[in-house]
DNA sequence: AATTAAGAACGTCAGAACCT
DNA sequence: AGGTTCTGACGTTCTTAATT
C-alpha cells in the first residue's frame, strides 16, 4: 500500500512536470512573471494587457483533470478531496497547511461563521428572505425563501424583486465559486511545492551517486 | 495593554473559459 | 450564441506576532 501510494504521487509529480515544461514552451508560466514587479503608476491600459496575457491561464481544473486522465491514478478535481488526501511526498517534508477555519492555537475560528452570519438577509416588508445555513451545504440547501404569498405587488415592484432576487443567488454562486476556486488553487499549489521537494531529493541523492562513483573511480586508477 | 505590520481569507466585479 | 463557471484583481476585515 505504501509503497503503491507513493507510486501515485510519483507518477502525479512526473505528470505535473511534463505539463509545466510543456506550458513553459507555451509561454504562459513565464508571461506571467512581470506580474509582480508591477508599481503603483500603472495605468489602466497595463492592467489590461496584464489580464490578456494572464487570461490565458487553464483553469487548475482543467490542469488537474488532464493530468487525470493521462495517470488514472491521479484524482480528478470533481471528486471531492480532502485535505488529509492531497498526495504529500513520502520522502521531503512539506508542512501541510492548518485547515482554513483553524487558527493556530487550535480554535476554530469565529471569522468565517460571523461572516456567514453577516449575510443574512432577513424578511422585511414584501422582500423575500435568504438564509445561509453552513459554509459546506450546497448551494440548494443554502437558499431559503420565504417571499410573503398574501401581499400585493405591482408588477414593476415583482420585477424589482425579481432583479434583486437574482442578484442575490447570482452572488451566493460567486461566493461559494471564489471559494472553490481559492482550495483548488492552494491545493494546486501544493502540489507544485510537493514536486519541488521530490526533485531536490532526488537531485541530492543523484550528486551523491556520482560522488560515490567517482570514488570508486579515483581508487581504480590508482 | 495598546499599537502596528504582515499575512490570510473573504466578497465582489470583470472577463476568459467552458458547456449546451 | 447565450448561459454558466472559473479565476485574477482589488479592497476590506480579521488574526497573529512583534514592538512599544
Amino acid at each position: 500500500m505504501v509503497i503503491n501510494k507513493q507510486l501515485t504521487q510519483y507518477l502525479w509529480h512526473t505528470h505535473l512536470k511534463l505539463w509545466i515544461d510543456q506550458h513553459l514552451h507555451s509561454g504562459w508560466l513565464l508571461q506571467s512573471a512581470p506580474v509582480a514587479e508591477m508599481d503603483d503608476r500603472e495605468s489602466v491600459t497595463d492592467t489590461q494587457k496584464r489580464r490578456e496575457i494572464l487570461s490565458r491561464r487553464p483553469s487548475y481544473r482543467k490542469i488537474l483533470n488532464e493530468l487525470a486522465l493521462d495517470s488514472p491514478a491521479v484524482p480528478k478535481i470533481d471528486e471531492e478531496q480532502t485535505e488529509e488526501e492531497v498526495p504529500v511526498s513520502s520522502v521531503a517534508s512539506v508542512s501541510a497547511p492548518a485547515s482554513i477555519y483553524q487558527t493556530s492555537s487550535g480554535q476554530y475560528s469565529g471569522y468565517i461563521h460571523e461572516q456567514l452570519a453577516s449575510t443574512q438577509f432577513t424578511a422585511t416588508g414584501d422582500m423575500p428572505a435568504y438564509q445561509l445555513r453552513s459554509p459546506n451545504s450546497s448551494l440548494a440547501q443554502n437558499i431559503v425563501m420565504a417571499a410573503s404569498p398574501g401581499t400585493m405587488q405591482s408588477p414593476s415592484s415583482q420585477h424589482a424583486e425579481e432583479i434583486t432576487r437574482k442578484r442575490e443567488v447570482r452572488l451566493m454562486k460567486n461566493r461559494e465559486a471564489a471559494r472553490e476556486c481559492r482550495r483548488k488553487k492552494k491545493e494546486y499549489v501544493k502540489c507544485l511545492e510537493n514536486r519541488v521537494a521530490v526533485l531536490e531529493n532526488q537531485n541530492k541523492t543523484l550528486i551523491e551517486e556520482l560522488k560515490a562513483l567517482k570514488d570508486i573511480y579515483c581508487h581504480k586508477a590508482e
